[in-house]
DNA sequence: CAGTGGTCTAGACCACTCA
DNA sequence: GAGTGGTCTAGACCACTGT
């Protein structure tokens, strides 16, 4: 690291360039231990405050991550993956056998795991009933909660959450409405033999930081934004039976569109 | 402001509690000034930087503004502008008669603004390079920088920054390789005159924090990230004859896709 | 000019991790 | 227990904004 550099430039940006340069050099490797805050400041005779000023940024450019009791290590950078627009076709699901999700991770050789955490009889949020025509003053929907993980051998992480709101009468004496376990194939395959064949997709989708639940439970580094999507399937008589909404990861996730343009 | 609040919590943590809760009530109404941190330090009988800590937390949360040598203001939401897939049709672009960019503003009461601020004959990036089929070690691109502003009557402020890398063989003898001024369509009419209709769009969406640069030329506030779209325009052979890097501030415009989902 | 946030200091004690 | 980050204090001075 170079500790002379500039000589205008605040103590705190000082050491937080002269560290963010190490890292991109690579003389701080990933996974790397900075040197403790304490010696930091020795090194750089200014107040340990001041160093910790340093880390912060650091830490919301998204670089290093903070340990406590442990110390600041350089975080490790991860592929992205890419879940694609043609998640739901049909011919997708029978070529390669698999859930996007489950293809996806393979081919960056990392194993899955989906589970799904919960299913309730509920009242839709308000942007999930206005999709599917639906009012918010009753339970109506049928809430199931997903979460998807990644390992990589060393450790599992988890990539996003999905909850998918079905209208009561399209769920109701399926499975769709009781069972956790729908095999390795997604929920399409149910929606189909409800009468719901999907013709059509629409996604929205926007970014934002985490809300401090999300943040813990995705197990979010400082300085990651989550991309939100808000998905809504629709069947071959233009019929919404199907929302859900999706929270992914913006470090381990990112989306694919590949999409016919009409004149 | 509720200044009782709980016992445990750290002086930090009750301060941020405290403010948050009156911004959600709405006792601190939008763009309204919070008291000074020397005013909530006296009051609240902590340190002043334990009142900077608690500020900050909001800051990074993206419910305040902080102004140097003006105060703390409770930032302003506005409402998300959807950018969507059919952005490239024909036919909404001859309906309107307006960019989908002008259109989607027109429709929220604001008023936008597109400026192109460099058309430039470069090597493209990696990813670029890639999608279009190019190297990286010749100038066989011209790269068009086009700035999207909207204006509400009181400030206008900017939306997203769109650079568009396009095949010299394509550009060349066009106004794409020259003029800066377009017209009020987008560049999708110049492109068919040179035989490139578009018949897929293929759109890789990713989000993250802004780096530096981006969050002071985009002028966007703490908390926010940027959603990056970078689009490919293919033609009825299935040729890539245009690439586009959208960078988003996310805490004003999102995406909205809606694709046909092939059995 | 007064008032605001921005940075820094030199300490203190707490909470977590690991040997 | 030694070492790490987490929080807090009570001051100081600087930089920016507005009158």
């Amino acid at each position: 690291m170079n500790e002379e550099d500039t000589g205008r430039r605040l103590p705190s940006r000082r050491v937080a360039d002269g560290l963010r340069s190490a890292i991109a050099a690579g003389e701080l490797a990933e996974g790397e231990k900075l040197p403790s805050e304490r010696a930091l400041a020795d090194r750089f005779g200014i107040a340990r405050n001041t160093v910790r000023e340093a880390v912060r940024l650091l830490s919301e450019e998204g670089l290093v991550d903070v340990r406590h009791g442990r110390g600041v290590f350089v975080r490790r950078r991860r592929r992205l993956l890419r879940f694609g627009g043609a998640r739901y076709s049909r011919t997708t699901r029978q070529e390669t056998g698999l859930s996007p999700y489950r293809a996806e991770l393979a081919e960056q050789g990392l194993t899955p795991r989906v589970e799904c955490t919960s299913i309730e009889r509920v009242a839709p949020p308000a942007d999930v009933a206005e999709r599917l025509g639906a009012t918010t003053d009753a339970p109506s929907v049928v809430r199931r909660e997903n979460w998807y993980f990644a390992s990589d051998g060393t450790e599992e992480y988890p990539v996003q959450v999905g909850v998918t709101y079905i209208p009561w009468e399209v769920a109701d004496g399926s499975v769709l409405a009781t069972s956790a376990d729908l095999g390795r194939e997604s929920l399409y395959g149910r929606f189909e033999e409800r009468g719901h064949r999907i013709s059509r997709s629409r996604e929205e989708v926007s970014a934002r930081m985490p809300t401090p639940q999300e943040a813990s439970g995705l197990r979010i580094p400082a300085g990651v934004p989550v991309l939100e999507v808000l998905h809504t399937g629709i069947d071959h008589n233009g019929l919404p039976f199907e929302v859900t909404r999706f929270t992914m990861r913006a470090d381990l996730g990112g989306l694919d569109y590949d999409m016919p343009i009409e004149d």
